[in-house]
DNA sequence: CATGAATGAGAGTTCATTCAT
DNA sequence: GATGAATGAACTCTCATTCAT
């Protein structure tokens, strides 16, 4: 029992290596630098040890993405108990842009990354980005039941929240904000985050 | 003279001719699909050839850049003459999305591909991009100064409203909207366009 | 001693636990399908077990041989008991054919795989292979003994209807009937067989 | 004109000596041992040299089946101008014998290797090979229409010729005399093929 | 007795790039 | 100016085999 559970326990921190591993690459070098012989050598172990984890490049990539979801999910989480619709949007918001300029890798892995995205094979990710995406939107439905905007077209607000949002951390992980000197960038984007809130208080 | 300039044109021809092919491989296949040889095969020359126009594989994607940055200015222009400062603000609002929508490849190539971006050979098409991003902070300008909106914080404006249009267009490129059903994703993207210009009236 | 026999006894039921794995993936996916893990996967057990039971591939390789072997001498044994040499002489050569149109398998290993045949390992099978062999080639001796033919080159007379039995086999086994309708196939291997025992009597 | 016949010269040339090379090292090692590396090393290129000339393995692989196949019907042609169809037949059986006989690796090829026999793409090949065999059917027919056998059934007589021929020089290629004395086997060949004729005679 | 874990060697294939002609 | 010919370095992936436990 002790056994079996602890064999278990070394399979997970070894899958686990390995995608801390295909993390750092994937952060340094991006999608393309990722390759199975570097992860090798970085956790010093032979190419053919990582197939004994997961069964080709794309598993490892989905399952990198999946670590990149749950992530994004325990980083939104704390808004969640939020009572307030109008609170928790807010908050909802500020932790999200926190997250993609904390965790640009993690970003882009999940919102900007062109990659081999079977449907099927990568479900679990899926699922769990839905499900954060369908508690946004139904965060804004409450605003929008409980009367904090005139409009009531819910679904085009969150989308545009979104849209704010998502621009905001792609400049950044992208690297567009050249025009601008990096010392500012931080508080640019603290400031726009507050005028989308206040755009939106009139919405 | 005659001789020379000749030869010049005949060069700067056959420099378009590769990167034409160069643009529809990359629109066909993506970044990753943009191989050498089949730019060659395409223009039916030797790959041996491209290496005579353009030094190597960078220095190409450069060039790519650079046109998609002229093709975007292109498009904006029209905004350019109007005289109402939000008036042109709007058109240009609405055109940099068309833009993005239209040519999804050209837009990823400008903000959106992780590539080798070597600042120095690039300047053209920076300094192509940072003139049309300079008008488009001006335009904003131009809307303070002419009182259109309470808040004078300019450039925060033209940051918040490019991260809309930017995310907004992203989302399209980079295929994340999977969660909106195809047929309803351009209406949503008009709606959204819609509730930024009124969100940006009351700012 | 009990103790030891028994040992002995599950040895040789691990032993064919294997074998019996290694026939059914043989017979599905050829000599190449044929790989330790697929093995060890289909009985359960790891491949590192495979080895404690055979010394390498080859080893069993060698043991599949023989068991092919083996399959053979029981699908001709019924022909053994009969009496008058002619009528066991074509018997033996209707169930030689009937056998290697019913296990292609057994018969590709035996009579058509390129292996590592090293003479001294595989001594057994061989052994058993020449028995049967020296079985038929006595069969044949035996007709010419009681004047079936008129020839009395007994040597040639058998190595002939061995080149057409096994002729005929290797064609089906190796697919190079296609010039023939499938469902054609088998009438023609029947009448051909038909035929070369016609032949045989006015030897 | 004399440039690019001699590019065309040079083309195929290489393609010979990928070819040869091929052939060389599929006699020695079987289908198994036939990899591009492998070829590369013995006419000192790089592998990716070999791609040059050929997509891909299979693409080799079909030259290399086309080489044995024209190999085969240019040593079967001199039968063909025998006017009287018996004595056509019986050289075209001794030439068909000898062909397996001196070149084992071609005949293994055409006839023995189990291999990726994608059938469009091998369709010259194949071709080759049916008109070969329609000619040799026909010659049976030829025999039958000329009343030299009893029998009129051509198509089993000439399956059953053929089975014999095909056993015959299977049982060398793929080694499976080893109970006869290396010496013996040529003589036991032509007496089977002598005993196979007067056989047929007396069909 | 059995195995989990690991690997070296090697498979086919692709690509940016070079260079003599 | 153009290219045919070539390649080194890289890629993903598979397999027989070993060995400490």
């Amino acid at each position: 029992m002790g056994i079996a559970s602890r064999k278990e326990r070394e399979k997970a921190e070894m899958r686990r290596l390995i995608l801390g591993a295909a993390h750092d690459i994937f952060k340094e070098n991006g999608y393309d630098g990722l390759n199975i012989r570097s992860i090798a050598e970085r956790i010093e172990y032979s190419p053919a040890t990582i197939y004994l984890y997961y069964k080709d490049k794309n598993e490892l990539f989905f399952a990198l993405q999946y670590e990149a979801a749950a992530a994004k999910r325990d980083h939104l989480l704390p808004a969640a108990s939020i009572e307030d619709p109008w609170q928790r949007l807010v908050e909802f918001g500020r932790l999200y842009v926190d997250f993609g300029l904390k965790h640009p890798d993690w970003y882009d892995l999940l919102f900007l990354t062109r990659a081999p995205m079977e449907h099927i094979e990568n479900q679990d990710c899926w699922t769990l980005g839905m499900a954060t995406h369908s508690f946004y939107v139904e965060t804004v439905e409450a605003c929008v039941a409980a009367r904090y905007f005139k409009s009531t077209d819910s679904a085009t607000i969150a989308y545009t929240l979104w849209c704010h949002a998502h621009g905001l951390v792609s400049l950044f992980v992208r690297e567009r904000m050249r025009m601008y000197p990096p010392e500012e960038r931080g508080e640019l984007a603290r400031k726009s985050f507050a005028m989308i809130v206040k755009m939106a208080e009139s919405l």
